[in-house]
DNA sequence: TCCGATTTGTACGTATGTATT
DNA sequence: AAATACATACGTACAAATCGG
């Protein structure tokens, strides 16, 4: 059986220039000059048209990569190069912990088959009494802990439910994409700061958190029909994971 | 004096388009399909090429307000429609107390003009000794506290520094601006949580808010050259401002 | 002050490829 | 298999901002 497991390999064009110009800008001396060549000269090294480097860097400004002046030229946003963990894309667990120079481990906590909570059924778009399944992980950055997570989801979307060992080693996105048929494509987030204190009825797995206060985030899942697959509940201990964001910023 | 306060009027025609397409988006009615008219039709109705709607539905899905199928046609994200407070991109403290259904109101608390801390001034690009301006607001909705501020900027930025009344009833957005010609373009926020007692040290302001921990922003505001302008320091009550954020997840 | 040269910004027309129905 | 709809790419053109002479 093939499973085709990894990203699918881009070859688009845009994303053949998008990757030639990050090569280039991680191997450009900032310190001396962040300018980047005229769209025009990119377009003739590489071998393309201008109107496709343009959008190339329309997309990498829009990333805060670089910025453009009018007239000018385009120059590098060293600030952005800097950035290990960003809030945007999503990233793996594992992967938040590695850059941010710990060693990851994971441990799952709990596993649930059968809860009913019309609150997050209702966030699941399921009918209030449908069963719920609930996994509950804690990930460790040098063996402590840095990361705690639930993940829910309808008891119905597996065929077959995975077992305790597939929840622990394997990523809920693949498990939902490989056995549920479920490639999560977007996420919403709702933020919140909370107090160790204010989560101890739902788990005492915080008490082992060498932190106050925790970064949490409520988050919905969205599959390739935008339909809501998996809720997440997830807390950082912002002393090991802090996330970055660039924004750009409209205010007068 | 002419200030030109309000922000340049947008006329190019993507620009059009996607306002068009915004009210178009609004109106219709996603209980019953979320499916948009096909970009050929689009740039007909509009009487623009395809291209240029494509290139606005383009940005639209970047921003994740629409998603488009290949072979089949373009849809309406109807979850970016419901939020309220976005993360991204940054907004006006007095705007996201609005948005959040209370009734803003501000209070200038301190203002310091001649502080010396190496570690901030490092963040603006400055000499370690180099004087620093800061202000301290905080920001109620509906008379409780909900959102505290520090601001530092280098003494030298303002010709003449603003009087308290001034930091009180403005933006430093708009300060900047107008009394040092430094406009704010981007901003790098770094995220935490913290305890409520974690934060006496700094104020004694945090003992009025009602909520155990608070969520940090720790901001760089960058202006038109890209240089460090202002730094910030802002707690959120989550009680109050709650962030969201969509992401498009690329995890396996 | 003005005038080119350079560079980014925007838009159109056209063509071809690929996924869905 | 055909029609529809999105995806990508090229060439061209002109506008607007910046900079140096």
């Amino acid at each position: 059986m093939e499973t085709d497991m990894l990203p699918t390999i881009r070859h688009s064009l845009t994303d053949n220039v998008k990757d030639e110009l990050m090569r280039y800008i991680r191997r450009m001396d900032l310190s001396e000059s962040t300018k980047l060549p005229s769209e025009l000269t990119i377009a003739q090294n590489l071998g393309v048209s201008r109107i496709t480097v343009c959008r190339v860097l329309g997309d990498l400004e829009q990333e805060n990569v670089i910025f453009r002046i009018h007239g000018k030229g385009t120059f590098v946003n060293p600030e952005a190069l800097q950035i290990k963990i960003s809030l945007n894309p999503a990233q793996e667990f594992h992967q938040l912990i590695e850059r941010s120079g710990h060693r990851p481990q994971v441990k799952m906590v709990r596993m649930e088959q059968d809860l009913i909570c019309p609150g997050i059924a209702k966030k699941l778009a399921l009918a209030p009494d449908a069963p719920l399944l609930r996994t509950e992980k804690v990930y460790y950055a040098d063996e402590e802990p840095a990361i705690l997570c639930f993940n829910y989801f309808s008891r119905a979307v597996f065929a077959e439910i995975p077992s305790w060992e597939e929840f622990e080693n394997t990523s809920a996105f693949f498990l939902l994409r490989e056995r549920a048929g479920r490639v999560m494509m977007r996420d919403r987030i709702e933020m919140e700061a909370k107090e160790i204190s204010e989560l101890l009825p739902l788990t005492d797995q915080v008490k082992h958190f060498n932190c106050k206060a925790l970064l949490q985030f409520d988050t919905i899942n969205y599959d390739q029909n935008n339909q809501p697959a998996m809720y997440g509940l997830c807390y950082y201990n912002t002393n090991f994971i802090r996330f970055n964001l660039l924004r750009n910023q409209n205010i007068y």
